[in-house]
DNA sequence: TGCTTAGTTCGGTTTTTTCCGAACTAAAGC
DNA sequence: GCTTTAGTTCGGAAAAAACCGAACTAAGCA
């Protein structure tokens, strides 16, 4: 606990950077994404909802409902120490497989759009043949892209995943 | 010009479909979305700015102003016809490329982010060695995995430039 | 020169999101 | 049983985003 001021001011400095960051990619309200990137910056030991209320100098009811999407969404957890009724809020275990198959959900729901629209597209082709200003090209093109992406960023989990087992035996 | 009902409606349904995907997707205004979403299922046709108007109901500067931004973002242009004051606005070409740099792009400043989170953190175990709880693995996981996935993009970057190419040349 | 078409600008309304405060519950400790 | 701690609920204020209408410009043409 006897952390220096100027580390202080430094994380204080990287909740703000991290924030704003995260606010746009994971869509996350401005206080929702001070509280994350707290947590990511503090690590295994965890925060206590009140440390948060002081260190973000935000209101308890916003610091509750914020913390209670993050948990919903799975991106935080907490643990408790027997006698003592604090809850530990921290970065759910797991993040990165999390991240990542919401990354390949998410392609994969970019797929079926794509598909859907390549459906639209070849019936109006039907009624209007000979047209070609359609593009099918284009989806065609994409869904290529995100497959391919796709079994990139599944060999990836697997090696991770191996890794992670690795470590865990060798602890 | 001679489009069934049946396809109107479905495309209408369609640009709903599409438009609640990207508003998320992509960080669009509600009508943004669908005015990208109907350029997206209109081709290389184009739309004019009284289409748009009149197909997704609503104002002229709302179309306006969306319809610049989207500009900008260099998600959509426009090109004309000689003799036709009306501008017809389309997806903009090289879309895909785009895409894939925005992707790239992205992981290359969460990579950025990671690295300071890994700096400020080594920082503060050099005030309390031995403390250990700060999870630099998780960071350093998460840049490796985002080194070999913007590897894989730019591999399949590369793959749709060559056929594009092709393409080009045997047209 | 006046009229029409195509697009633009700006002030302000509506809607949605984000956040807060005050009152409340539930469990532990004295 | 009363107090403290830790968290929860809910009604609504404040701020931000999205959208609109009316007035305007600029270019072509009658």
């Amino acid at each position: 606990m006897s952390k220096s001021n100027t580390l202080e001011k430094k994380k204080a400095a990287l909740i703000e950077k991290l924030g704003v960051h995260m606010e746009s990619q994971d869509q996350l309200a401005p206080l929702a994404a001070r509280i994350y990137a707290s947590l990511i910056l503090t690590g295994k030991g965890g925060q206590t909802f009140d440390e948060l209320v002081s260190q973000l100098k935000a209101s308890k009811s916003t610091v509750h409902t914020h913390l209670n999407s993050l948990q919903t969404q799975g991106r935080v957890s907490y643990f408790t120490k027997t006698g003592d009724r604090k809850r530990y809020f921290i970065v759910a275990p797991n993040r990165l497989i999390n991240v990542i198959d919401e990354m390949t959900n998410n392609w994969n729901r970019q797929k079926e759009m794509h598909l859907e629209i390549l459906e639209y597209k070849s019936a109006v082709n039907k009624e209007n043949p000979g047209d070609a200003s359609l593009e099918l090209d284009f989806h065609k093109d994409y869904l290529v892209f995100l497959e391919e992406a796709g079994e990139a960023i599944r060999k990836l989990k697997v090696n991770i995943i191996q890794k992670q087992e690795k470590n865990e035996i060798s602890q």
